[in-house]
DNA sequence: ATAATAAAAGATAAAAAAGTCTTGTATTGT
DNA sequence: ACAATACAAGACTTTTTTATCTTTTATTAT
């Protein structure tokens, strides 16, 4: 479904989500640990997704990353796509170069819904919806 | 979704159960060719779903594979069992070691029903089902 | 100014997945 | 029996993905 780095990229959001203080930043090494990511492979995604504006970066001491009230509204469809571009919801589910509706594989039709709710999930939910579902205990980022 | 192996192997199934008569087989070179796949590959696919029962290996000139009317009926969930196991049903959409109703992923619940869904069209599709969309060109395996 | 901190960036390495090649073995038609 | 055919099996290579290491640059507190 997603690869690792979006994966990372989703967990990582949600948990540097935490720290909403504007201003107040939460370094590499804590979100690594966080989310038992590795240090050096979560460092690259940030920079990515602060490239694509869905957190910012600060630089030295004291610096790290935080979210804007509005990147914390964001949907996780973006951090998905920023990190995997589309190809969840473009490539073939058989492999197939260009499946669509006139030439399409067996399964075509059918998977069109599944990646339908797939996108309605991403879509519906935004990043702060997330971090209060962690937040509440009501879901986890890492297992206990 | 799938591994690569996978697509190939419901292709390869599909493309096998076109012979539909008991005991013509139909060879790996062909196979390979009908669904663009590498030969070599195809081969070693084939030798799982034999070994799995999904098909009918036969050797020696005029050899190949083929299906039984029983094997015809199996649905596609089958195939993807053979070959990619039960991680698509099991792995955390998020990647958590062991990700449950007890301690979700934030995706958890939601994930759930789309696999749900996933699961019921490998479930009700059965080999002969996809064979007969492409036999009426209702659905292709390969591009035009 | 200086030292400490932390992200940025690029190079490198390890692991996994996908694909290829070679050799072996069974079967069948002649 | 023999040669041709085709699957079987394992080793090997390539590519992609994931992860690590090293150096650089920016920032800030002292």
């Amino acid at each position: 479904m997603f690869s690792k780095s979006c994966e990372y990229a989703i967990k990582a959001c949600i948990y540097v989500a935490h720290n909403k203080k504007e201003g107040t930043c939460i370094g590499i090494k804590k979100v690594a640990m966080g989310i038992k990511a590795p240090e050096h492979f979560i460092a690259k995604i940030l920079q990515q997704l602060a490239a694509k504006k869905i957190l910012i970066s600060v630089k030295g001491p004291n610096g790290g990353y935080y979210m804007t009230d509005q990147q914390l509204a964001l949907p996780i469809l973006e951090i998905v796509h920023a990190i995997d571009g589309d190809r969840l919801f473009t490539t073939c589910v058989l492999g197939l170069e260009n499946c669509h509706a006139e030439n399409p594989c067996p399964m075509h039709f059918e998977y069109a819904k599944v990646r339908l709710s797939i996108k309605h999930i991403l879509e519906s939910n935004t990043i702060l919806d997330f971090d209060q579902l962690v937040m509440s205990k009501k879901a986890f980022l890492t297992m206990n």
